[in-house]
DNA sequence: GAATAAAACGAACGGTCGTGCTATTCTTCT
DNA sequence: AGAAGAATAGCACGACCGTTCGTTTTATTC
C-alpha cells in the first residue's frame, strides 16, 4: 500500500483518499502510522540512521518481520520517517500561522513556532531533537533516497521562508534574509541541545529582532 | 600511548613533547596519524558514525586488528577523529587570521576562511563536508564521550566567535552576533552541500555583510 | 648483532543488522 | 458464518560489526 503525504490539510491519506487514523482506516494503515510515530521518536533521539528494525519492533511490542512487512526495505522506512516528521512539522509550525491575518506578522510567528518545535518536539519526550534537521547533516553526502527526501524537504522549507520574508520585508533581499533565519534556527538547535545553553532562546530572538529591524536590502 | 592536541602551534605531540610526524617520531605514532587522517576523510563523507574499523583498515591497506590496537575502542577512535578534525580546522581557519594585524578585520577573515573550509575541506576530495559540524547534530542527543567532545569543540568555537565579534563590533551584542554568524555557517553548509545551491556563497556573504553593517546592539 | 619491545597480522567469537521464506492468526467482506 | 485476503509471527540466512587472542613480523635499544 502506498501512502503519500499531502502538503495541505496535514493528514495522511491513502491513494484512494481515505483518511489514515480515522475509524474507517484499515488495520494495516493504523499500525503503519503507529510504527512511523514511534520511529520518529527514535530518530529524534539518535538520528534517522538509528531507526533500526529490531529495537523499533520491540518498542512497539511486535515482531521484526511483522514490522518489516509494512515497508519494502529499511531505506523506504527511513524515507517515510522523514516524511512523517515533516508532516508533524507542518502541523505544529506551519499550519498555525494561517490564523494570523496580518500577513507580515506571519514570519515572526513562524520563527517562534519553529523554536518551540526545536525545544519541545512533540515526540522524543525531551530527549530528542528535530530529526529532519539532523538528517540534513547526516545524509548530505550520502547519496540515496534518504538524502533526496531530506534535500526536498529543506528546499521546500527554504522556499517558504523566502516567501514569508518577501511579505514581511518587501524591501529586503529575501535570499539573505532566508539564509540568516535558517541559520538562526540551526544555530539555536546546536546551542540549545548540544551546548545546553539556557540563554539560547534569548540570544536567538535578539538576533532575529535585529534582523527584522535592519534586514539586508536588495542591491546593497 | 597517550597523545594530546595542543591549542597553539597546530601540531600533535606526545606527552614528553616530541613532535609527531617528525623524523624522530616512532612508527606507531606516524601510522596513528595516518589512520586518523584517513578516518577524518571517511567521517567527512558519512559522518563520524560511519568511521568503522574494517573498511577503514582496508582503505589503509592494513588489518582490522592492527588498526584497532592503536585505540582502546571504537569510541576512542571516534573521539580522536573529532580532535584531529578540529586540529585541521584550527590550521586552516583560525591560525591564518593572526596574519591580519588590523584586529577588527579578523572577524571577516575568519568567516571567509570558514566558508572556504566548508566548501573545500582539505580532506574528502570534494565528496565530504565538515565532520565536526555534522557531529553536532548527529550526537547532540547521544550521550557519551563523542557527544562530549563535540560539545567542547562547539563551545570553544563559539567563544572564539564571540571574542572576534567583540573586537570587530564593540557596540554590538556579542551573543546575538555570534548566534547569527554561527547560524550563517551552518545554513551555508546545508545550502551548499545538501541543496547544492550554486549561489549559496553569494547569499551567505550578503547576509554577513549586512550583519556587520547593522549588528544587534547591546540593551536594544 | 643480539635482546627487548612495539606493531601488525589472521582467525575467531558473540552480537546485531536487514531481509527472505512459510505458517498462522486476525480482518474484512459477502 | 464462512471464504478470501491482509497482517503478523517465527525462523533462518548471510553480512557486517567491534573486540579478543595468540602469533609473527618489524622497530628500537643496548
Amino acid at each position: 500500500m502506498i501512502v503519500k503525504a499531502l502538503k495541505k490539510g496535514h493528514s495522511l491519506q491513502t491513494e484512494d483518499g481515505r483518511e489514515l487514523l480515522g475509524p474507517d482506516a484499515t488495520k494495516g494503515e493504523r499500525t503503519r502510522v503507529r510504527i512511523l510515530d514511534e520511529a520518529v521518536a527514535v530518530a529524534s533521539e539518535g538520528g534517522v540512521g538509528a531507526v533500526t528494525l529490531g529495537p523499533l519492533a520491540e518498542r512497539l511490542g511486535m515482531s521484526k518481520s511483522g514490522l518489516f512487512a509494512h515497508f519494502r526495505s529499511k531505506e523506504a522506512l527511513q524515507v517515510d520517517v522523514l516524511k512523517r516528521a515533516a508532516e508533524r512539522f507542518t502541523e505544529v509550525v506551519i499550519a498555525p500561522i494561517r490564523e494570523e491575518k496580518d500577513k507580515p506578522k506571519r514570519l515572526g510567528l513562524f520563527f517562534s513556532n519553529w523554536l518551540d518545535w526545536l525545544e519541545h518536539p512533540s515526540l522524543g519526550a525531551g530527549r530528542g531533537s528535530c530529526p529532519v534537521m539532523a538528517a540534513y547533516f547526516e545524509f548530505d553526502d550520502v547519496p540515496g533516497p534518504v538524502r533526496d527526501q531530506a534535500a526536498e524537504h529543506s528546499a521546500q522549507l527554504y522556499d517558504l521562508i523566502r516567501k514569508l520574508a518577501r511579505i514581511a520585508l518587501p524591501e529586503a533581499d529575501e535570499d539573505a534574509v532566508a539564509a540568516t533565519i535558517d541559520g538562526l534556527a540551526l544555530s539555536h538547535l546546536m546551542r540549545f541541545r548540544l551546548m545546553r545553553d539556557g540563554k539560547a532562546r534569548a540570544h536567538t530572538m535578539k538576533a532575529f529582532d535585529a534582523l527584522l529591524k535592519n534586514p539586508p536590502l536588495k542591491d546593497a
